[in-house]
DNA sequence: CTGAAAGCGCTTACAG
DNA sequence: CTGAAAGCGCTTACAG
């Protein structure tokens, strides 16, 4: 097993002190005015006993990590995961190390993570906040802990975050519906007092009081807990009793993929029988007959906004940034 | 900003050193025979000042992080989040905590996460390896660091790995093929000296040889740079030359998608222009229509057992663990 | 039962 | 230009 080396053994080496070998290894040979001889000697030195540094030493020293921690409802879910993706890759570009954990839509667990990536002494938080973490959230505020919340966040909290104008995306997936012709449109979304979910709700509702089908509103909640259960008692009875939905929009990419099982185990056939719409689908959606038209978000621009703006918090700016992204409709052949 | 409070902030308030502050937090004042009654006014003073260990310097005295390393091929493929969902489920419960890399198939990018990931000390490294990082591995081995690989390993090298029974898959997945009739059967497999994609191809060919149909073997290869452009070129030559293939089998998820692609572009429908088998589908192959056969691998098991494995290592355990799981097959209706 | 002290591997004022 | 030393917040032999 071969040993670690540290600065010491760097430092006997070459003899000089091991305040030397910090110096040149974190490029600080011009403002320390070390000697360009010695320099090369340590650097040479270094290279040759295949030096290291101790991130761990250097942390505790520099009370920083150079590591954030990423929160969000479940790594599992392509919506997280490709975030997740862009997340790592600008944090790897700025020098970061992600550690990552799943809430599961679970404040305790949510709590949990917090801790454990507290005392690991995370420079800075990005979190998709559960429902009921907003003491968690003003915590971390009073600690002055960096932190951007994302896809989520807490309208009496002040804090960063990135999410999307979820309002306008389902006002114009309505509204998209409603000029095809639909007039019995009905929503799913999440049971949740999250503003995400609210908003998505309002975009629908504002859609059809705006074209005077106020009386047609029919949203229907599932929760987080039994989706597929849900889904197919909600389901059943839209299609089935007098006032039969003509097209249905999905309020996230899960409740989507569910909905999807469901129709297709009961022979629904969309668009004929059904106009669909759902919301941030990736390959499902396009491989699915027909194409389904979805509500695109912009994961790109929203996992490196959560990344900038969480580095400049680190770095000390005290600017808070609430960034609302625009979605996208993607137009296919589902209504 | 509140600051944070140490053991010495703990001990001076109780007004006992800090080694039993220490000791009490550990749990072990029964081992150290620390006074009930000291004990307990640490424990209160530790709740009242909200004491939380810090991780970091805990680590530095310790040299071991509770920390594991995740190098998967890509975070943002289903495949491998839903591994790491499993892995972070199993390290949460052991108290641990995961740092997670994309490698992206680049030796390159996975010199450096390991790198990365060494310099802050992870107690063990699960890791996807990528072409050409035998190097990287051994240099870990050498230098005793826990280790696990998963999804594929080199012969070469006696690690620790989980992996699939890839022979088995394909085998089983080509005979099936072959049962029902189909008579030239392709395999579009990544262009790869990794055992993981060899053993795909030999399980095809030899489930070939087995039935005598060896002159029928056809294996396509593409580039992992340019999947979408190599699968174009590839079908449309299967699919248009005289000796046409009746039937496909995809050796991965990717692969699988790509070709969903190709085949709706250029309107060839399964299972009636041609047999379909995937690899490791997921929701998009259930809600395929037709629905699609593939080959599922026990993604919970693979998790499960790395992170076991990895934690006896890291335990001091010095038995390496070889561990093949078999794949099913899911029969659907696309051959 | 308890405390003083060394040390994990760094960084960084300070002195020269 | 260079070195000695303090200190980050813990753990852990050691002494009493």
């Amino acid at each position: 097993m071969e040993k670690r080396v540290s600065m010491k053994d760097v430092a006997n080496k070459v003899g000089v002190s091991i305040a030397l070998v910090s110096y040149v290894m974190n490029g600080l040979e011009k403002e320390k005015r070390v000697s360009v001889k010695v320099a090369k000697k340590i650097r040479e030195a270094a290279a040759k006993l295949n030096y290291q540094p101790n991130q761990i030493a250097r942390s505790l020293r520099k009370g920083s990590t150079n590591t954030i921690g990423l929160i969000v409802a479940d790594i599992a879910n392509p919506f997280f995961s490709q975030l997740a993706r862009i997340i790592e890759h600008e944090a790897i570009n700025f020098g970061f190390t992600v550690v990552f954990g799943s809430s599961d839509e679970d404040e305790f667990k949510s709590e949990s993570l917090i801790n454990t990536f507290l005392n690991r002494h995370v420079d800075g938080f990005i979190i998709v906040p559960t429902e009921g973490t907003n003491i968690q959230i003003q915590s971390l505020m009073r600690k002055n802990i960096p932190l951007v919340l994302i896809d989520r966040f807490f309208p009496e909290i002040k804090t960063s975050y990135i999410i999307l104008d979820n309002y306008k995306a389902t006002f114009s997936a309505t509204s998209h519906l409603i000029e095809k012709g639909y007039k019995r449109i009905a929503m799913v979304a999440y049971k949740s007092s999250l503003i995400h979910m609210k908003e998505r709700i309002r975009g629908y509702t504002e859609a059809l009081d705006k074209f005077n089908m106020a009386d047609n509103t029919c949203v229907k909640e599932v929760k987080f807990e039994k989706v597929q259960k849900d889904m197919e008692k909600i389901l059943n009875n839209l299609l089935t009793k007098n006032k039969k939905i003509d097209s249905i929009i999905l309020a996230t990419n899960t409740l989507s993929i569910s909905a999807l099982y469901c129709l297709r185990k009961n022979n629904i056939t969309i668009p004929n029988d059904l106009g669909f719409i759902g919301f941030d689908g990736g390959e499902c959606f396009d491989l699915f007959s027909p194409r389904l038209t979805h509500v695109k978000q912009p994961l790109e621009e929203m996992g490196k906004e959560a990344f900038r703006v969480i580095l400049d918090l680190i770095n000390g700016s005290n600017k808070t940034s609430q960034i609302m992204l625009n979605s996208s409709l993607v137009i296919c052949s589902s209504c």
